[in-house]
DNA sequence: CGTAATGTTGAGCGCATTCAAGCCGGGTGG
DNA sequence: CCACCCGGCTTGAATGCGCTCAACATTACG
């Protein structure tokens, strides 16, 4: 949350933020066709969200873990689009939605915020797209194993080690893949000596190399 | 628009889209990296939205039309990391952004419009990321078709007929395949009878074949 | 301890890509 | 008016990346 509040604007937001729920592994927080009322900042845990289409293959539209929020694709129609599900036991603040559009109305520090929230899931789901669209295996993984573990290492964890909290399947479809060409994928960069991995408990040797798979230098 | 406003506040709202700015064919409204200021509103024409890797490649992550808003990327961090370009001639709306907030404030139906917007654009990029993630070409191109000339409809258009705006090289981009995967798919479809194809113009002759494509039927 | 879920690895295949050649249509200039 | 050119499009042939199918290994868990 932004600094530069007044005390009155912070007990109010407080307020809005108060209810907790938990939300065991495993379980969905919501579900699609769900009634939409709130969204959802993850407190502790880890999440995935995936939408489904008619013929029931799915789709992972992203990992989400705490500080992170969840449930915008609620808004449009008053019900949920995709379902949230908790990856490990997880704690998250329920934030009424009404709630926040009226204190939002009061408090421009939260409108602009919740403006943020919005427009930092779109620019993150354009960067999904550009990796589903035009790469590689190899550079979607490493895009991704970059992407995590810098988020993990923004909250506090290792800059080089990571337990994913996700199966390779969930992993594959997050990143348009199926789950046998992550597992070879994961197998190259070991033999390359860029990772170690241990099921999903994974370490990053080699940092440079990754983000040159990421982003393949003309070899001339 | 909503309807339901007061005389007052349609006159405000008046007031925040009142300048126009009209785009020429193959020139850019914003690019990435731009200092972001404003929303556009589409009245006319039609557009692309792409994003870039850092080593060239890049992405369309949308192709808009009247009535539909973009910029909504650049809200996050004050500036666009997308480039929006007209694929005709066209005339936008250009809302500066400090005072739809403002307006929004006051006027409960423009705050929640707003947020069905945002909302809506997040929906729709989880769908383009099932089809990158999960379809095969055919599926894709089908998926395609079908929304764009469900789009026109809305907008009184034909539902069998419609007009590419774009090359088949922005289509692959959009699609996550390549140009000449374009091409033979839609000389597949014509084969099959499901569209009649001469260069941009497309016909379609069998709207059903077309949904069976995007959501196979088990054949059993 | 036994069973199911998850992960690894191999072999063969198929879809989309790459590379290449040629076509079509629109615009320009002789 | 026609010849020419150029960008966009189509089509063919060969290649290769990721998929499918299958067997097996490992781990988690009741």
């Amino acid at each position: 949350m932004p600094i530069g509040l007044s005390r009155e604007e912070l007990d109010r937001i407080d307020d809005v933020v108060a209810a907790r729920r938990t939300v065991k592994r495993g379980t969905t927080l919501f579900r699609n066709g769900e009634k939409f009322t709130s969204l959802f900042a993850i407190r502790t845990g880890f999440f995935k969200t995936c939408v489904a289409s008619e013929d029931g293959r799915d789709q992972v539209t992203g990992f989400q873990m705490a500080g992170e929020v969840i449930g915008l694709d609620g808004i449009v129609n008053d019900h949920h689009t995709c379902d949230a599900v908790a990856l490990e036991d997880a704690e998250v603040c329920v934030m009424p939605f009404d709630r926040i559009e009226e204190l939002s109305r009061e408090v421009n520090a939260l409108q602009r915020h919740v403006h943020k929230i919005m427009s930092r899931e779109i620019v993150r789901e354009h960067g999904v797209m550009l990796l589903l669209g035009s790469m590689r295996a190899e550079e979607r993984l490493a895009t991704f194993l970059l992407n995590l573990v810098q988020r993990l290492h923004a909250r506090g964890f290792s800059q080089s080690e990571l337990i994913l909290r996700m199966t390779r399947e969930e992993i594959g479809s997050f990143l348009g893949l199926k789950l046998e060409t992550v597992s070879r994928t994961f197998s190259k960069f070991v033999e390359e000596g860029i990772v170690e991995v241990k099921q999903r408990h994974v370490r990053i040797l080699n940092t440079d190399m990754l983000r040159d798979i990421v982003n393949p230098k003309p070899c001339n």
